[in-house]
This record gives structure tokens, sequence and C-alpha cells, in this order.
DNA sequence: ACTGTTGCGTTCATATTGGTCGCAGAAAGG
DNA sequence: CCTTTCTGCGACCAATATGAACGCAACAGT
């Protein structure tokens, strides 16, 4: 399989100028263009497809200035364009996460994310268009067992092994994690130690991470006697993970 | 949530009433209607949604007499129908499973299958759809982190359990899955290895696996000195045996 | 303004478990 | 009867939360 074809629909130059860089740096990929907007994007679409060099993979923002991109993958469906979408934007709706599912969207990321994350994904998606490649390619055929399709949708799943700091245990850190997004106020270490049931040296170190990686904001809390007190309060900006 | 309303459309009676009464052994599902080919299929589901009532998931087969499936897929998007659909069919060819996922299709299922199968793929769905629902129905906002829908594209895509992994004896497994059920707090590995006789390893082995499968929620137990300990508790969502 | 008090941030040694490696005994196959 | 494979075990190393001790920054008297 030669190189995946990918169309960049972002209304930003430099948000799209930025993708296509990351895009570069990725084994496997070519870009194939690039449109400001859903017009043309679905011009684009249908002038390569015409001309026999079909994008595979579109990147596309949702918030576009003249279509939305729910719109964009339907009428993508509508001219009979048969890319794959990932869904490349600042929207974290949980209702625009399920809809874009039901429209194709193969792989979500949120912005801002770094490289590593981009890299992630399409390494993913291409993991998963390797595995529902034809293994022969002159014998005609392709079938697929039950296993064969649950093994090419695993890939595309996002393994999310994470590397965790030295230090750090994944379901403390889902622990603490969870707890948080339940809170609405600010919480000290304190406060987290005692409902979770572990040392206070414990719950700051597992703050401390999540403050670092940006999941949640860290603030110092005055007024009382003694040092004062930082507090964290759940954003969610970023995968803890990252 | 209430239940997910499913439609149905096969052209085959009989499979047709197969999938209807597999959907009524599971839980969180209920049949919203049946369509023996596309145009009622589409018909239907307009209905339902200018009722109030739409339809969140379509079993969905790819041969109908009138239309393929993936035409099927590709006119409730043009017709802005939300549904979520799951693909169970006969056919295998690997471009089709393609243009599934690129159309929205979220599990596939090659028939024939097990009910053990059927179960899983929509226990997988309906784990996704619980993932991306609001925490509060009353906040108006559901924000997500990339965390949040990578946890929930991976509940999507898990693949099935392998038979048994290597190392693993069923002898075994059954002795202490039974005992598992027969505790009702949460116990850890050294207080299982005990009274079965057998050693901390071992134990850990079976519990991990128990674990991994679904069938036994795994915890940390804190507050005291040393490396934390994890517990395991029978919570029987799933059969260990697959 | 100075100093004592207070309570959290920070570091380090320690305790206790998890995970892996290689081996012994048993079961299966020829 | 011999060979191969599999299952469980002991012992090692790695991992990770805890507790204590120390330091630090803000408040509260004098």
């Amino acid at each position: 399989m030669s190189h995946i074809r990918v169309l960049i629909v972002e209304d930003e130059a430099i948000a799209s100028a930025a993708h296509a860089a990351y895009i570069a740096r990725l084994e496997g990929f070519v870009v194939a263009g690039t449109a400001p907007d859903g017009q043309s994007a679905l011009r684009l679409l249908g002038e390569m497809a015409a001309a026999a060099k079909p994008v595979e993979l579109v990147l596309l923002d949702m918030n576009l200035p003249d279509l939305h991109g729910l719109d964009i993958a339907r009428r993508m469906h509508s001219a009979g364009l048969f890319a794959d979408i990932i869904a490349i934007t600042a929207v974290r709706e949980l209702a625009v996460v399920r809809s874009a599912v039901s429209v194709g969207v193969v792989q979500y990321l949120i912005k801002p994310f770094t490289f590593a994350t981009f890299a992630e994904k399409l390494s993913n998606y291409r993991s998963f268009r390797l595995q529902l490649a034809s293994p022969e390619p002159g014998s005609g055929q392709a079938p697929a067992s039950q296993n064969d399709v649950d093994q090419a949708f695993a890939s595309l799943r996002t393994p999310s092994e994470s590397p965790l700091p030295k230090g750090l245990a994944p379901s403390t850190l889902d622990a603490v994690s969870s707890f948080l997004k339940a809170q609405t106020a600010a919480v000290s270490a304190t406060q987290v130690m005692d409902p979770l049931g572990m040392s206070r040296v414990t719950a700051r170190r597992y703050l401390e991470f999540l403050a670092d990686s940006g999941s949640v904001s860290r603030s110092a809390r005055y007024g009382t006697p003694g040092r004062p007190e930082n507090e964290y309060l759940w954003t969610g900006r970023q995968s803890p993970k990252g």
C-alpha cells in the first residue's frame, strides 16, 4: 500500500499548516490538499475522486465558516465519497462526539494536542487500514472472519498503554481523577486523602501530576494560618496520559 | 438513561425474529420495530423521529432486496437521522467492512454468530453510550477530555476475548471463581491463596485474568504501609469461559 | 517590625505487595 | 517407555504507598 492521501479541512491557516507539518513527520501519510471551508473541501474531494486520486482520510474541523463538520460528513456520504474522517476540533460536547461516531468519524482529537497524541491516533488508523488491506492483491477475494474484523477494530482503538512516570499507579490515578471530576469546588490534598483512604503524600503526588499534565488547575488558598494550601480543580483540558 | 431503542432491518423473517429474541434477552435494549427492506426501514426511522421516539440503534443487514446496507446508511445521514448502526451480515469482503466503517458502522457482526458474540457487541455499544452520557442531565454542559473520548472509543472496539490464555487451567479457574462468588467483601490474592491451598503467584494470575475478562472488579486497598494491595470483588458481568 | 505558631509542601527510608524467571511435577501424545 | 507440553511454585527484583522529619510561607500576637 502506498501512502495514505490526507485532506486537511481547517479554517485557521496556522492550524492547517501545523497539521500539514505533523503529517509530513509521519511515515505512510501524504498531504493531498487543504481546504479552509466545507464547500471547497467537498469540491476538492470530488475533483480528486474524479481524477482517480481519491482522498482516503480527512482531518476535519467541526467549526467551519460555512458548514458544520457533521454536515460535511453527511454530504460526503450523499455524494458517494468514501474517505474516512478523523475529527480534529476544540468542540468537547459529548453530543457532538456521539453524532460524530454515528456519521463515521473513526478518531476524535480534541485541540490542543501534542504531536505524540496526534501521531498515536493516525498511527492507529494506519494500522487499521493495513489490517483491512487484502493480504493477496492478486487473489481478488478478501474474506474476513469475525476475529479479523475484531482485530482491525481493536487496532483502531486507542491502546493508551500510557508511559506514566515512575511511582504512579494507573488505578490510583483513575481513583483520584474520577474523584476530582465529581467535585464542583476546588479541593486540597487533605480533602482528597480522606474520602479515598490514602495518605496526604500520595494524594498530593497524583494531584501534582494531574496539574502538570494540564487536567486540573492549581491555585493557592490563603486566609488560614499555616503555609498556603494548594487547591486543585478539574478542567479536563488534556489527557492525563499524554 | 432508559432502554436503547433498536430497529432491526433484515429481510429474512426467521433471522429477524432471532435477532429480536436476542435483543429481548439483553438488559438495556428494547426492540422499537423491524423492517424487511431498506425503504420501509427509512420510512420507519423517519416516522419514529417525527414522533419524538427516535431509534437510537439499527441492526442492519447488508444484503436487502431493494437497497444495499451501505446505501441505507448514506440515506439515513442525508435525511438527518442520527441512529448508530451495527452491521449484521454474512458479507465478509474487506472492502465492505472498510466502507461500512467510513459511513459510521460502529460494530460489524458476521453471520452466523453465537448469542455470546452478539451480546458482547451490543454490550460494548451500550457501555460506549453510557460513557458518553452526560453525568448531570440538568447541567446542560457536557465537556469531555481526550481521555474520556479515548475510553469511550476503546470500550466500543474491545475485541472478543480469547478462549483461555496459556498457563491457565479450567479447573483451577473454576475453583477461584466459585470461591470469589462465595465472598461478599473484596479479597486480595493473599486471602485467596490460603483457603484454596495454592501459591500467591497462581492465585494472582487467575484473579488478574478474571479482572481482565470483566468478571471481577479490581481496586487498590490503601491505608497501610507498603505497596498497595489489589483486592478483587465478584461482579459476574461476563462468563469467564467466553 | 519582629518573632512565634501553624499547617502544608517536600524529601527520604521503609514496608509490603506485584511481576517475572526458571524449574519441578503431572498430563498428554507417540 | 520416552518425549513433549502444560501447570503451578519458589525466589528473586521491581514497584508503590506510607510515615516521619524537615523546611517553608503566611497569620497573629507583642
